[in-house]
DNA sequence: CGTGAAAGTCCAGAACT
DNA sequence: AGTTCTGGACTTTCACG
């Protein structure tokens, strides 16, 4: 991962359609050789994928919150997986050091979808209390460079 | 945006760099028809653009943290994002309700910068206190669908 | 809103510096 | 590491249903 393949990668984080020959140019590489520097980074994990972002609020999604939960006792990053990909409003986990246990950011189409997911992730008799913070506006997202 | 589009866009956020032609494969579709379709969703603003996803700690990224902002009081979005924007460690910044104000994603290479963050943010005369949660592990991240 | 066909562009691998 | 070359695939525009 030398300053090349950081051009490379932010020239993607802007626009991950655009082609090889294009960033090439911006890099002063020829296509093939940037071709390979993509492969390279996608095959060592550096880059984990493409993906289109979306605007939630043109698609229905209106509604967003993150929560955070407390669990009775410890559990297993695998376990905490498993209890919670299975929901599909639930878009990110993280476990985190601080009060809680693990952050939970949560999607959905109206509040009451997100009521619901909430009981969905307080289910499982392990979660303590949770405490919830509904989004009321994306101020900045980016992407990191 | 009927059911094509929505099944053109799981697409593109499982694998942005799909190529028209595969994508109407699976639509059942021609290429230019889905290209047509993926120009008016960008133009529309519901796609808002195609990234590359990033494993972090393999680009030294080591630490990340969510900052909950207690403000002493009202702040406007506008002035909230112009206090913030300017540090590249702040990749997201929500405001919330609930006890806290706003909500801050900070990614940094090392703890250090975590913390020289969080003084960053509260140099701002109109925060009042904040609270950290470190992102110890990512259990689950995964595009809206 | 769809298709099919044109021309131009790009990809992906091979071969070579 | 990098390049150039090449056949085949893809994108993109356009005319048309």
């Amino acid at each position: 991962m030398d300053d090349i393949d950081r051009r490379i990668l932010a020239h993607l984080l802007r626009e991950a359609r655009a082609s090889f020959q294009e960033i090439g140019a911006k890099v002063g590489l020829s296509a093939p050789a940037v071709k390979r520097r993509v492969d390279k980074m996608v095959a060592s994990r550096q880059i984990t994928g493409f993906t289109a972002m979306v605007n939630p609020a043109a698609l229905g999604w209106k509604t967003e919150a993150y929560v955070e939960v407390y669990y009775r006792d410890n559990i297993s990053p695998a376990d905490l997986r498993r209890s919670l990909e299975r929901i599909p409003q639930v878009v990110g986990v993280w476990t985190i050091a601080g009060e809680a246990d693990a952050l939970v950011h949560v999607i959905a189409t109206d509040m009451a979808e997100i009521e619901s997911t909430v009981e969905r992730i307080r289910e499982n008799t392990r979660v303590g209390r949770t405490r919830s913070s509904i989004v009321m506006s994306r101020i900045l997202e980016r992407p990191r460079t």
